[in-house]
DNA sequence: GATGAATGAGGATTCATTCAT
DNA sequence: AATGAATGAATCCTCATTCAT
């Protein structure tokens, strides 16, 4: 399915060049379908901006749809990539996640074309592929599994099923990168990742409307723990 | 830009007539841009799903385009219409929010092909259009302005910006579809619902924690508005 | 996989149209590709001088490789339905014989072109079809099955596999277009019709070289069925 | 047009070195233009299997289509030694030509592809070169003139214009070859020789028949010499 | 009003050939 | 001498849109 396939293993030196090569056309091609959309990025444009032949486009990657992906895969690696070198594995649980969060939207802004990538892929491969997207997140979540468990069992986080939290978080980070990217308002992800963080960890209720509300969930709870043993 | 353009007077009768033949199209156009998606989503096939004529098609909308657009805003209107039909205005406005959060996840849940449209407009138009999600969003930002103030001049918020307040729960309802609609995993958003507001509610640390949170927020707050009169 | 299958079942008249329609451009098309070669024959420039549109072709035919094959099959179709209509069924056997490879002839004299386009459909789809030319003699050799049985109860053939004799006519006449057409010699097929007839019928050699070839057959026949049971 | 045209002296040994190195090209490319039909044969696919790069391909052959010629070529040339090595100079004429029939279609049941080359070629290059079977039939043309005059001389073939004998021959041959061929019936070609050389030898009519066509034709003959001096 | 036949711009991909190493 | 990376001309096919009936 790529370069070698056509012919010979090429030197060890020879490999290296082309995984140069790739990545330079990756990184372009990135922008690239960012700008116009995976249906309009036309590969001869693409070939022209980076001042190679069109066919030289397919001998490192042999389709477009195959070029496409790798950038979205590339994307997701280097998003992992970046937080892996930038965290702190020896702070605290909630600030290792506080920075997580803030490094998740500090990469966005640096490099706002794998957002658009992660949301071109979902509108015109629907239901050829797996979302790198899910790939990622699954690739990441043991890492936080444990930081998590930590948290609960020291009684820092309350009482949620532990893949809520996980979840919870995504999809507020995911929520928040897309809307305010569908918005276009040109605001820094990283500068909300206080309000986010505040948000999550602590809640929007006063501390007196949060008492009353923990407590009818619990006694909805005990409730629907004895009298209805079905809660469907 | 429609039928009503070329030849303005018409009865009021086939005026209406037009608007009803325009509705089925839009139903099924929704669909049918959400199945295929946009560009892989042909006139003829939509035409021959609708048992019309592809010429039909462009006697009520001028252009593939357009059309497109007009199921996409359609979606929008029915998702407020749905949301307001429904909505208790006399309730207490924290049971307001929460049956709305789950209103709107109902919705999705029931016509999930206007989420793909929102992302279907956000991938084929990114830098044509204003997405019309923002424009729902800013159709019905007043109504929950109102709500917000209310719940915050009585205590049962804390002290937090009332555009985040609006803009997080959105960031949430909005990151929740996607995720899960990226994700592929069939469940029901409504029976996330619940969570969904317990987090934004409550947060997710414990009592002790959140205190202590809240306090070096607080201290935080305090010490940038004496010290340093820029934050960036 | 042609017209019908975009939409509609079309009316009768419709129907007619199409059928029209098709054999114009099958009658260009056996000449287009016929002058130029399957490979060389671009759809754009046949268009072109059908004076019609690209995507009108596309609607008659659904690809190049069809349209080829239907206009093979035009040919072979017209091939026969000429020597069926010229034929006479009431005249001498060998008369019929000689009259059908005379018009079999007079055919690729007056259509050179659907001869050079068994000859592409060899070359370039050698592994993807039954021959056009190999259906068509299926289909035909039925017809002159009884000529030959008629001849051969009253003994004016000689003693040969019946088999053999339509095979070797075959030959003759398919050996005699190609290499007249390979060689471009320009000469009429149909005048060298008394030739290839004589030689079939009576064969090269002198009455007196002929008595001893059969002869020599004849015996070692005999012996061939005395001595060895089985002779492979 | 070759490599010793670019930089010619170079030593014997390495002109020979040239030479074999052509052959052993020639002889894959043959086999694979066969195989794949020449515009599915693609140079870098041929190179592959030959173990060598495809600058090299070059390096020997100017060009695909040189390159196709030069393998044809060698086909012909192949076949024609062929059966000057197993002829017999000294055997009874027609046992020589009965001996070269069969020779040549052993030729082709050994090597189909120089066939296959043929037909290729006279698709592809209708227009741009004599066929190269054309050429072949006149090298050898002469080799055969005085076989057929010494038979004709000694009264051992019936009277027929002597090119008539050559090329009733020849299409009956080629006929054969290719109809075979088309019909991909795998058969052995010299399995059939006898056939052939029953058929052209003694045609296909009894003694009686035959009797009575040759008088007819003797006396149309007369007739047309007498009265109408040129008969077209 | 409705239809669908006709159109042609547009884009992905292939592959013969060149040429620097 | 040998190589294979780079090139871009060439071509099939799709599909939104128009317009005569």
């Amino acid at each position: 399915m790529n370069v070698l396939n056509k012919k010979s293993p090429t030197s060890v030196k020879g490999a290296e060049l082309v995984t140069r090569r790739q990545d330079e056309i990756l990184e372009k091609a990135a922008s690239f379908f960012s700008q116009h959309g995976y249906p309009n990025a036309d590969m001869q444009s693409l070939a022209n901006e980076l001042s190679i032949g069109k066919g030289t486009l397919y001998r490192y990657f042999p389709s477009k749809e195959e070029l496409f992906f790798a950038a979205a895969d590339r994307g997701m690696r280097l998003l992992h990539e970046f937080i892996e070198t930038e965290r702190d594995h020896k702070a605290d649980p909630l600030e290792q996640i506080r920075l997580a969060i803030r490094l998740f939207f500090r990469f966005f802004d640096n490099h706002p074309q794998y957002l658009e990538l992660l949301i071109q892929e979902r509108a015109e491969f629907r239901d050829r592929r797996e979302p790198t997207y899910v790939k990622h997140r699954e690739a990441n979540s043991c890492d936080y599994d444990e930081l998590t468990r930590t948290l609960f069992e020291s009684g820092r986080l309350r009482e949620l099923p532990s893949k809520h939290l996980e979840e919870t978080i995504n999809n507020m980070l995911y929520g928040t990168l897309f809307t305010n990217y569908f918005a276009r308002q040109n605001t820094s992800f990283e500068d909300r990742a206080e309000e986010v963080v505040n948000v999550i960890f602590c809640g929007v209720l006063s501390e007196s409307e949060r008492a009353k509300m923990l407590h009818t969930i619990e006694t909805n709870h005990n409730e629907s723990m004895t009298n209805q043993p079905s809660s469907r």
